[in-house]
DNA sequence: CTGAAAGCGCTTACAG
DNA sequence: CTGAAAGCGCTTACAG
């Protein structure tokens, strides 16, 4: 395998000098760089970033930690930032927390470890600041995507959760829905709540009393989803309307639905919240709210880039405006008929 | 930053020695194990992996390279192939090539470059031995996942794809149909190849003629799907069942469907490839091939993991039967009613 | 515009 | 069971 030094050799040039045609750094003659460009060429002379990483004492490693990549939201959100990544010449490294704060403890462990340049982190449940405090200390450049911690200074991305609760709760009491439930998530979960205090703040707004029986926590998960439907039926005939965490959880809950005889959109109107693209092919297609997740991975890699080249700016926090996505499964006609 | 160098001269013993107990390697008493492991501990001692990396000629990275992360089976795959990377201290790199073989070219030369241990290729659309020969000789490690490529000696995880199409297209012939389509996938396709010699193959064992009309490529995705759907209702309207590629295509196809007024399951019926969580959550549910994407994952770990071990056996080929899974996209009835 | 040389922080072969 | 030292392949400060 060869070298610099057997590239500097065989061009009668030093090691220096093809270290900088390599980087494209310092001025070199353009005739000297087309000789070093040739010896490469002749020898198969490869790169070996890892000398590099040691050298510089940093890597051109970025990490990314999700709680679910099976969740097709970060699916999105990784191949918005895999491709920032790319044209960038960052490598990304992936983890699956799974929510476990210890995964997640390991993987940032391994990343400091490798000198990797940066991290864009959508935090495990429980993470407290405490530990991103550690992290500061340690100098990694760190981006906050999709769920945002309490006092910390960290650059945030992520959508305004009250603001598309409110925007989905509001599209259905203009529909005319009076009960009006909240399903899914984890009681811990601060998006959870922001949602739910958009959905609160628009019942009270029309003076309707949040009923606590509405309100029904469960993994934020297909089958949770499912599951929160079964018993909000069961103890709750009278709502007409649910908000969902998100659209994995209406997915669940519209197959309980189904499994009830009950139409989605015509028995029972339903909302999601981050307008996966399966929200577009279900049936009926479901009105959700739309947080752009791929737009979401793309500006936490801009962010990330910036920190890494030396930005020390004050704090950032990037929202991007929720929109809601008017589709069937609230129904056309007024929700009154049915409920 | 503490060094090993430290670590020793704080605890008296030389670097060698710090090394081996780090990394659990050769004997070490207890009594010095200890030592260095408070020394590590009250200095804040964090390992170097760079510098590993460098030393040792070779990183604790892998690459993943996926066409489409944004496709389900792909981020189950993935979730199944992260766990087993993180079971063995091994670090994920994550790209998608977006079946480009200018950006897998690009991927594979940063693995290269990075001493990356080995790779899990699905290999972008176009990808010819000749490259997969040179890799061969860079001493690269790599496992073929999904798709299989000819003339070549690496390890293969995959699913018999042609049984799977023999499965789907019996079922939809033992209810009766005889008019079955067969849409989507990429001409040059390998997988889509052998499932739709399993289609024909069923085809011709109950003695019809399969007709060039009733298979249509298209992008494997939902538009794509959607797509050719409108294409062979226009055309074919004596189709009565369709074969689609995968899932994600027959979801679109099912979109199409539904703004056709025509009721999957019951008016036609149509059926996938895949298993994607979605396909049960849709409604009709989709009637599918269960391919087990992440146990793929999983098991294209193993094989890498035992070739980064040095494992030199002949080529290994694992193919994961696939299962027909039955739910109401090709309804319960007599198809005859219908069509 | 180019060269000589130190040093990044490990690991391992060798000696004891 | 442990130590001294070479070397992995880069980059950069310095000198010219």
């Amino acid at each position: 395998m060869a070298t610099i030094v057997d590239v500097a050799k065989h061009c009668g040039v030093s090691t220096a000098t093809v270290s900088m045609v390599l980087r494209d750094k310092g001025r070199i003659s353009d005739k000297t760089r087309q000789r070093v460009l040739q010896a490469i060429d002749e020898l198969g002379y490869v790169y070996n970033q890892t000398a590099a990483n040691l050298r510089n004492q940093h890597s051109n490693q970025i990490g990314l930690l999700l709680n679910d990549i099976t969740n097709p939201f970060y699916s999105e959100m990784t191949a918005g930032l895999s491709q920032e990544m790319e044209d960038n010449d960052l490598m990304l490294f992936l983890a699956n927390s799974e929510d476990a704060v210890a995964r997640q403890k390991k993987f940032i462990e391994s990343l400091l470890s490798q000198k990797a340049g940066g991290l864009v982190l959508c935090p495990a449940k429980g993470t407290d600041q405490k530990f991103l405090a550690t992290l500061k200390r340690r100098q990694l450049p760190v981006i906050l995507a999709v769920r945002d911690i309490e006092g910390t200074d960290y650059d945030y991305v992520g959508t305004d959760n009250f603001y598309g609760g409110q925007l989905v709760t509001q599209h259905l009491l203009d529909l005319g829905h009076r009960h009006i439930a909240f399903i899914g998530g984890d009681k811990a979960s601060k998006n959870r709540a922001s949602r739910m205090g958009g959905y609160m703040s628009k019942l009270i707004e029309h003076n309707i009393t949040p009923q606590l029986g509405w309100m029904a926590t469960c993994p934020a998960t297909r089958n949770g989803g499912a599951a929160a439907m079964e018993t909000l039926l069961k103890h709750h005939p009278e709502v007409t309307a649910v908000v969902c965490y998100h659209d994995i959880v209406a997915f669940g809950a519209i197959r309980t639905l189904r499994q009830h005889q009950l139409e989605p959109g015509k028995d029972i109107a339903i909302t999601g919240f981050d307008d996966v693209p399966e929200a577009a092919d279900t049936y009926p297609a479901l009105t959700t709210i739309s947080v752009s997740a791929r737009e979401i991975g793309r500006r936490a890699g801009e962010a990330l880039l910036e920190r890494i080249r030396g930005n020390t700016e004050p704090q950032k926090r990037i929202i991007i405006p929720p929109k809601l996505v008017i589709r069937q499964s609230c129904g056309y006609t007024d929700p009154n008929d049915n409920g």
